[in-house]
RNA sequence: CGGGGCGUAGCGCAGUCUGGUAGCGCGACGGUUUUGGGUACCGUAGGUCGGGGGUUCGAAUCCUCUCGCCCCGACCA
């Protein structure tokens, strides 16, 4: 399950505790050995002029991105730790839904979308390249079209169904006008998914269990993301929900009723096989009022008590579609039935905006002095701040933290450059570790260090085995 | 794609109106400071002023073409 990060960790457990020398491998990321002073950790000082909204703003100062083009960013190693996590959790929930995971390619042959109809309506945000044998290439976009051919090549009967296919890749959609750094990027990471299905009743279920998932790969990243009905947009379908994330720079207007906030999967078990079982979240969750601008309706919403008849705006992080036949019609993906006669397949798709998802984390998740990382989420579990470099104490109580905290599988950022306490105070603040472990001669003196919560700002001063102790017990519930 | 704005050192900016060969703060680097919330002081390095063409004795500055980026709008994960 955990197979992302899976080699490290193992690597990790294998090593059995700490190399503080630099890893050069350049493959197995010793991400939890991690001195900052060894680091490549660009954090800005004042606010770039190019970046408006917050997220955008902290990503760039906490050294998280590099733009390189408009809506065209580099991943620089914080950023990318971030969105390898997020990455993670998207594929332990996929896979644990029962979706297999693959990988297409980011180009495409255009005559897969002569075929569907779509080259020609899918407009200027497509980007067409031709090779050098002039033929119609493009960035894909999404890809309906690839996985109905993937499809079509190797599934002929009912008994391969149901399926459920996806990949996590990058997208290309040129944007007239890309803002708001990675939200509205026009190179961006997205999971999509694909279902096969013999009946459109297989296929409902299919977008029911990707409601689900979907519910729970949000609340592990800390967000509340709300399911509401939309327009299917150029996708097309009949059926459709997207996913919002209430934030006030959000760049849809949302309409519903507070209690859906309130709503929470949590850990309850959900057998994704059991229709019963996964129809019913789905109605817990979409059966109060919460819709965009698009599907508002009026007359319904004031039928809400007053008190909880809520507007605001919200960021979309995902979106599920049941289209019915839409591709596999057009394009031949038919399998032969139990009666012996070839139907076409009842499909979906799904996706969730990865990349996007930082963004919106950020927006939903920070103060003045910087990010909050979620729990789920963070690129490092905690950060250990060593007031006085040099001092010989300090040094070992320091490293001996690191060590016992890696050998518990948690990956933390060491500080242990020679910085004023302030500046490294700031700089973790900046980065948004939730938890910081400060380690200092005064403390030491009395056999403590102190645990602080970068959400709530409280500090505890405890002993080094208990400040470890404290921070496996929260992490067991982030895996 | 319509409207507006901006490109000068890694980042934030001044200088452009009124041409005379580039400056400030932060950061980086080297010292001193030994420091519990971006410390202070001293010093050093770093820029063909987005690019091309033109006017001029002389262009960051004036003219022109061009490229890039940002903001508002319409559009979108």
């Amino acid at each position: 399950m955990d197979w992302r990060a899976a080699c490290c960790t193992a690597c990790l457990r294998q090593a059995g505790g700490i190399d503080t020398s630099r890893d050069n491998s350049g493959f197995h990321p010793r991400w939890s050995l991690m001195r900052l002073s060894r680091y490549f950790l660009p954090v800005l000082k004042e606010n770039p002029s190019e970046a408006q909204i917050v997220s955008h703003r902290l990503m760039l100062r906490a050294g998280m991105i590099k733009q390189q083009a408009a809506g065209i960013y580099s991943w620089l190693p914080l950023g990318y730790r971030v969105l390898r996590r997020i990455e993670e959790i998207v594929h332990q929930e996929q896979v644990r839904a029962g979706h297999i995971p693959m990988l297409m390619p980011t180009l495409q042959p255009a005559d897969l979308w002569r075929e569907s109809g779509r080259y020609d309506d899918y407009g200027q945000e497509m980007l067409r390249i031709k090779d050098r044998h002039e033929r119609d290439m493009l960035f894909g976009p999404t890809n309906e079209e690839m996985i109905t051919d993937v499809f079509r090549a190797h599934v002929g009967s009912y008994k391969d169904l149901p399926m459920t296919l996806y990949h996590i890749q990058w997208k290309f959609r040129d944007e007239m006008r890309p803002r708001f750094g990675v939200m509205r990027g026009r190179e961006f990471l997205m999971k999509d998914g694909y279902n096969f299905d013999l009946t459109k009743d297989d296929a409902i279920h299919a977008y029911n269990r990707h409601m689900v998932s979907y519910l729970r790969t949000y609340e592990r990243m800390g967000l509340t993301a709300i399911p509401m009905r939309a327009d299917s947009g150029p996708i097309g379908g009949d059926d459709t929900h997207e996913f919002l994330v209430l934030a006030s720079t959000g760049e849809s207007e949302v309409f519903y009723d507070s209690a859906v906030t309130e709503l929470k999967l949590g850990d309850r078990a959900v057998d994704y096989d059991d229709r019963a079982d996964v129809l019913s979240v789905c109605q817990e969750f979409t059966t109060l009022y919460a819709r965009t601008d698009e599907t508002h309706d009026a007359a319904l919403f004031d039928q809400i008590p007053e008190e909880r008849r809520k507007v605001g705006r919200g960021i979309e992080v995902g979106q599920i579609f049941y289209f019915g036949t839409k591709y596999s019609e057009p394009m031949g993906a038919t399998v032969v039935g139990p009666d012996g006669t070839k139907v076409p397949v009842h499909m979906g798709s799904h996706g969730i905006g990865v990349s996007r998802l930082l963004g919106a984390i950020i927006e939903a998740s920070h103060d003045e002095k910087g990010i909050i990382w979620p729990e789920g989420v963070t690129p490092f579990k905690a950060g250990i701040v060593n007031l006085k470099q040099g001092d010989e104490a300090a040094n070992a109580a320091c490293e001996g933290l690191y060590k016992a905290l890696a050998t518990k599988g948690l990956e933390c950022l060491y500080d242990d450059r020679d910085e004023r306490a302030g500046a490294k105070f700031a700089t973790m603040d900046l980065i948004g570790l939730p938890w910081r472990i400060t380690v200092g001669p005064r403390g030491l003196a009395n056999g403590v260090v102190e645990l602080t919560s970068r959400r709530t700002g409280e500090s505890e001063e405890m002993v080094t085995e208990a400040a470890v102790a404290r921070l496996v017990e929260i992490y067991a519930a982030h895996p």
